[in-house]
DNA sequence: GGATGTGAACTATTTCACAGCC
DNA sequence: GGCTGTGAAATAGTTCACATCC
């Protein structure tokens, strides 16, 4: 499976989960993919590509979906997931994980700071920088979120792969040198909101009304 | 030019500034290609595209790459940026955005609790949500960064929109409905986390000696 | 009639591979 | 020899369009 394809399933599920929450039961590949900023065709691929099915009657069993979804994209026994970088965007990626469903949680934050170890943030629990290595590999933790600065990105990437993380998503401004067999997620706020500029409308004004 | 060029064009640009205060003068194509994570014959193509040339026997000239790159990505009169939502994560963004270089500044702030209103936070000043439209149009601010929670999403970039943004980058959870001529740069955790789950070694434990 | 499931067509993006240059 | 610039080939990703079913 793709990155694209499973980034469009986790996109699906949330949207799925919501009208769930709202008691619809079945829907159209069409209004799956008006929700999800998608095409029908593309929403019947990808829900053929994981092997669902439905009917052309009713369409797809929403709860059933969501099911078959969670087969593709969750771990069996949950993911765990460590945060490396306690500064502002450490401590808001925290909070924006506080209390959501339990199979995304963050098992444990690093922060270089040795004040902050033992301390309960958004609440997660705290660890000096020197433990990493030892607790993610007690904790058996598969994902790390680097929110570091860009010089230390790289060494807290490679003490964590040596402590058998193998999946990473970075938001410090800079590219990790890391083998083929380890995936990183770059989720970089400089090169967006440049992107986003080079979009933005380059003619003058263009004042609607 | 489409987004993943310029997405590449903006990373390039990070690395040849640096690499430049180091004082290098010139590169090779395998060298930025090394860097950046991609292929020579991409960085070549991708240089080729935005019209800049180099000589078989020194490479690419840094500075004038960086000057060339800036011409493709950057507004001549600057880039007006907003940001709506001061919680945990729009401040984190605006302390991110702190001291950066000053063609990528925030210009203002917008926040529901008008007990923000006039404040001034990690060097942005905050208004009300209720000036946003207003405040908006007199800077004539072209990207929105939204950082409110999902349920409040639409009707920011529905209010933006009207006074004259065309581009944004979204951090809300949710799939946001807008014409298209208007550009949306997703910045979703919760998805991206998963993709990093999804591509987690599936295999046991995996331990490196 | 309007939906699904899917081979085939199409489009976008990347890589190959080589002529030409230093 | 090793580099750039680039047409051509290859690969990835999406959409078309239609047989089939309710």
């Amino acid at each position: 499976m793709t990155p694209k394809v499973i980034h469009r399933l986790s996109i699906y599920r949330r949207i799925l989960i919501e009208l769930q929450a709202q008691g619809l039961a079945y829907l159209y590949s069409h209004q799956l993919a008006a929700l999800a900023g998608g095409t029908a065709a593309l929403v019947r691929r990808d829900l053929m590509r994981i092997g669902f099915t439905g009917s052309p009657a009713r369409g797809y069993e929403v709860t059933a979906l969501i099911d078959a979804v969670g087969k593709v994209l969750d771990h069996p026994e949950g993911l765990r997931v460590a945060l490396v970088g306690v500064g502002n965007l450490g401590r808001a990626v925290l909070a924006y994980f506080l209390g959501r469903k339990p199979n995304l949680t963050i098992v444990a934050a690093f922060d270089s700071d040795s004040a902050l170890a033992g301390r309960v943030i958004h609440g997660c629990r705290c660890h000096a920088a020197t433990d990493l290595a030892r607790i993610c590999r007690e904790l058996g933790v598969q994902v790390g979120i680097i929110t570091v600065p860009a010089a230390a990105a790289q060494a807290a990437v490679d003490t964590m792969r040596e402590a058998g993380v193998s999946s990473f998503v970075n938001f410090a401004p800079v590219a990790l040198r890391l083998p083929p067999d380890v995936h990183v997620q770059e989720m970089d706020i400089t090169t967006t909101v440049e992107k986003a500029g080079y979009f933005a409308r380059r003619d003058g004004e263009a004042k609607p009304i």
